[in-house]
DNA sequence: TAAAAATACTCCATAGGTATTTTAT
DNA sequence: ATAAAATACCTATGGAGTATTTTTA
């Protein structure tokens, strides 16, 4: 008994009718007649009988049949749903950090569904997990198909494809001293009160290092947890904030100076485990995020 | 893909080695790893991945793997379902007269079942149509296997086939004016007061008719729903009584005198559809019935 | 006599075997 | 050096075809 029987079997249960179930099966009548016979013969049980010369399920027939049909059905089902995913449709899960889901991570994945929009592609966003060692732990437990985060060395069975970079700047108002400059060192920020971000974000541990290097704290005025929101008071004379680049930053009525000494840029990458099968729709995504990765873009992180 | 494919990729999905299942499927290692290279590049998704020298299911081969184990595990209830009735085993509907559900049918059926203790068998039971035409009917439907009822003229597609009588005699107290003689005329019961069968009991109205025909009514002292019980109170002296032969009436203080005139002898039958297709269990169960049924044999009619 | 299914036979695709190579511990 | 899987190649079973016969309305 194989498969093409119990789909031969099906077709000729519905029909009731050897030459029209054989035509539909694109099989010769005989063929048909002899699948049956042995179908017949090695469950040892007559499915059809004559009436007439037509034939009709017998009891038995119609008992298996409604077994068969419905494992067909869910045969075919599996299938398709596994054919979808070689077609380079259905799920991706990743996981990022928070400060590149405000920008980043949309900007992508709305590009990338813009090019193909007759798939049924579904993402999966999480983050949860924080820091990146526990987006990559999560990624090696498989939870992610790819996470963006920081580098981490250690996991020697993921790749990291570094995908976007941070740089610090100084936003001052137009009309503040700094705004002569073009560039400016940390130690000049200090001497005036600044906007900062809250501990909620990643960015305010970087920002706390920064000075703890240079032994000192700078006169904080107050704390935001948005870069835009920042930079609204900055424009409107509150202090100076030191914040990520961004092209966004170029619409709103501030300066915005280098910072030096020390100056700061972080990347980005983009890590997916090695040696682990991707399918089309993950390979895709992956190809698609190193192409359109152009190191020089600016994206906002909040 | 076939049965093989599934059958191979849920082994090997099992074990995770394909050495181990292959030797588990009684295949070659090679012939496994073919077969499953094969299924793999129909779907167009990998199923395993190889983790060191051994391999393990990838996402989409587990999320495979759980659909075909509940599809194989489907197909093998279904066909073993079905092979259970290719082995004599399963069911059989039977319905029949009220009369045969005393004694026939429950005999027949002991004694059937106890010559096969070891195979799975179940009898459903069903005397809810009373009449003969009713019992036919339903057995043109398909709702039962068989029927034991009266003969029918006009059913071409239904084998009637005898397999018990039942006779009428009178019944009588052993000190009783009529049980100096072996038979009597229904005339001469008319002298008596008599014990009747009620109404609910088809053989009222037998009984009716047979007085009818001689235009009389005998003397009714009362109606009973058992024979047994009847003779029991005609050993007692209340009355004569009119009642079915069997066995039975030999170990009852009463008198058993042949009905002549008119005399009354009626037949059962077992009856089954003609041009059906019917599995080993019916088949066997029918052959059985008409070995045993020895039309000498008497049972008991209620 | 015509429609439907069963039977007889022939052929070739493919599943499975054997031998060997590749890969990783 | 060995365990495990992949590859190459060959063989044979059985599924599907064509031609024909049987059955029944």
């Amino acid at each position: 008994m194989n498969l093409f029987h119990l789909r031969y079997f099906e077709t000729l249960a519905r029909t009731e009718h050897y030459s029209k179930a054989a035509e539909i099966l694109s099989i010769t009548q005989p063929s048909l007649s002899y699948a049956i016979s042995t179908l017949e013969s090695e469950l040892g049980i007559q499915l059809f009988e004559k009436r007439g010369r037509n034939i009709v399920l017998t009891k038995y027939g119609k008992a298996f049949y409604s077994n068969v049909k419905e494992i067909l059905a869910s045969l075919d089902n599996a299938v398709r749903d596994i054919k979808l995913v070689a077609n380079g449709e259905g799920e991706i899960n990743i996981g990022f950090l928070r400060t590149l889901g405000t920008d980043y991570v949309p900007t992508t994945v709305k590009n990338f569904l813009d090019l193909h929009p007759d798939k049924n592609i579904w993402f999966n966003f999480s983050c949860e997990h924080g820091l990146s060692v526990d987006l990559v732990r999560s990624l090696i437990d498989r939870e992610y198909d790819m996470v963006f985060c920081s580098k981490l060395n250690n996991s020697p069975m993921v790749e990291f494809i570094p995908i976007a970079t941070q740089e610090l700047v100084v936003i001052v108002p137009k009309d503040h001293p700094l705004a002569v400059k073009d560039s400016v060192s940390l130690k000049e920020t200090l001497d005036y009160p600044q906007i900062i971000f809250r501990h909620k974000s990643g960015l305010r541990h970087i920002i706390d290092d920064l000075f703890k290097s240079i032994n000192a704290y700078p006169d904080i005025l107050c704390e935001i947890e948005e870069d835009l929101v920042g930079a609204g008071f900055v424009s409107k004379g509150f202090g100076i904030m030191i914040a990520p680049k961004f092209d966004g930053l170029n619409y709103v009525d501030v300066k915005v100076l280098k910072l030096t000494q020390p100056s700061y840029k972080r990347y980005f990458y983009m890590a997916i485990l090695k040696d682990v099968y991707h399918p089309p729709l993950i390979e895709e995504f992956k190809k698609y995020v190193i192409e359109q990765s152009n190191l020089n873009k600016e994206y906002r992180f909040g």
